[in-house]
DNA sequence: CGTGAAAGTCGTTGCCC
DNA sequence: GGGCAACGACTTTCACG
């Protein structure tokens, strides 16, 4: 799964990561390289899984998800099944953006996208019904200042 | 500013967040359309804003970003002068991909990625010398469970 | 490993309903 | 506003330096 990454490779991914419906033409010319070299190397940075999922960033605000929290959860229960069911209610849940487990004495942290405060609770509602947690702690964004996924390569 | 977005331009930008590189045609039929008016559908949306910027994900462990800290901020300041500092700080640091102000007691949560501890610490380093903050605290992530950018429509 | 050309596909436009 | 057809541009492949 380990792939060697030139220099060359890092300008390309950073393009792509910047503009990825450009074409390989206009990407050879700021690698300074040309079409067949650059479409060899996606493919081979697509097969290691480098390159994953190509997207689109959508504005939430405009399509009515006004409300960002982020979840700070402490739970004393750290056995596997528990961990098990709380994963997945997580993964089956679409407003759930990001979840990471953490070192330290929050266990995990959330980051929630819905419409409103009352689907929010909706949510949390939901998830303390399906899994015990000991405590919960949400945080409401008011204004986001920064929001990118690029890599600083 | 304001557009209004019925059910097919929905179902739109769930399949371009789901994956941007499909062509019109395939989008046009799971969609129940075609071309044209998907086509006419989707530059409306780019132009009012509500489609933005095209991207590729990428495996940040793959290219050495090891480390994830989501950042607690309290501050004591809260002048004009001293925000705007702290917010132009938060946008030349290309190791800041979210930064949201909060309501409650922390101010501010940043997620910061990194290749490991110590380039987090002269990123805290680097931060503290910049703007005053009352008090920080970094919570490290030990594995990303859930991470997409997509909205649920 | 880079170049150039060939082939098929796709985005984009203009026109008709 | 949706569908069809045509054009040019692009991706993708392959054969040659």
């Amino acid at each position: 799964m380990n792939v060697r990454i030139d220099d060359t490779d890092r300008k390309i991914l950073a393009e792509l990561q910047r503009d990825a419906s450009q074409s390989l033409d206009d990407i050879a010319r700021q690698v300074g390289s040309s079409k067949t070299p650059v479409w060899n190397r996606i493919r081979k940075l697509r097969e290691a899984g480098v390159i994953g999922q190509q997207t689109v960033m959508l504005d939430a605000e405009a399509l009515g998800f006004e409300a960002c929290f982020f979840v700070l959860i402490r739970t004393s229960e750290h056995e596997a099944e528990w961990q098990r069911k709380f994963l997945k209610a997580l993964q089956d849940r679409p407003e759930v953006q990001e979840a990471h487990r953490l070192a330290g004495d929050i266990d995990y942290i959330l980051k929630v996208r819905v419409r409103n405060a009352r689907a929010y609770d909706a949510f949390y509602q939901a998830l303390i019904s399906e899994v015990r947690v000991h405590n919960v702690t949400a945080l409401l964004s008011m204004e986001e200042i920064k929001s990118t996924v690029a890599l600083p390569l």
